[in-house]
DNA sequence: TTAAAAGTAGTAACAGTTACTAATTTGGAT
DNA sequence: ATCCAAATTAGTAACTGTTACTACTTTTAA
């Protein structure tokens, strides 16, 4: 694959994001410092990154996708309430592999979690 | 809410599947014998019924929404070759559940697991 | 039996995403 | 450095899955 600017930008602005954004946070933010640069340019990138694994594409139910680029091993939490996204971090469960392995024969390779929670700012407001 | 007979349909539909049918699967079916039938109808109650807990809308990247009908506890497989989505019985793991609390402080109510694996089908044509 | 509320059919509209094409960029061979 | 083929882009059109709208129909309770 032949290196572009356009998508180390794209990687970029992916990895130094706290949150997960979506394609069009992605090319909003960089539309400000390269007003050329195309939508579907955004599109084709975040894909083929998250083809080759360098980002991780995230779907929910009624939310565009998501682009993660964190590298540490992590799950996901959705607050039920606001629906805003969480990183999750205790260990990968291998047993469940495993697990899941010997009983039901289908080959593991690996596993996510989504955890549905109620986020503390979610929490408070319940009161 | 008010008793319909698209509704009964509609729902009656997933829970005879035994794969998990998209609205489109559902409209294709019902259409046959009820060639009246809307398409927005569907969907608006697919919608509904997995809202009150009647169904469960599964997302997957890059495929159209999903309804699974089956009451029995289980998680999902997806075949990262053919990328069929299969249930995976195994026993709900409460104590990631309990961990999460604990760790992160977010109230967890529950977890859905999606399993990457290779179906038997696929494993044998890669030989 | 009636009438208000809820639901439907049919269609238009919309959001997110992909496809297309001409122009540009990249990178290896000269 | 220069050339050229291949890859990539910008800009736009098109497409898919889904939701919204409206006039008509069904449901349900008085």
């Amino acid at each position: 694959m032949k290196y572009s600017r356009q998508r180390e930008l794209i990687y970029n602005a992916v990895m130094e994001e706290h949150v997960h954004p979506t394609a069009e946070d992605v090319y909003k933010k960089l539309k400000l410092d390269n007003p050329q640069l195309s939508l579907g340019t955004v599109y084709r990138n975040l894909q083929v990154l998250s083809e080759i694994g360098s980002l991780k594409k995230l779907t929910f139910p009624d939310k565009p996708d998501k682009y993660d680029g964190n590298k540490k091993q992590h799950y996901h939490g959705i607050c039920v309430d606001c629906g805003d996204i969480k990183d999750i971090y205790i260990d990968y469960k291998e047993d469940i592999d495993r697990q899941v392995n010997d009983e039901t024969g289908y080959v593991v390779l690996s596993h996510d979690i989504v955890f549905n929670v109620i986020c503390p700012k979610c929490e408070n407001k319940m009161q």
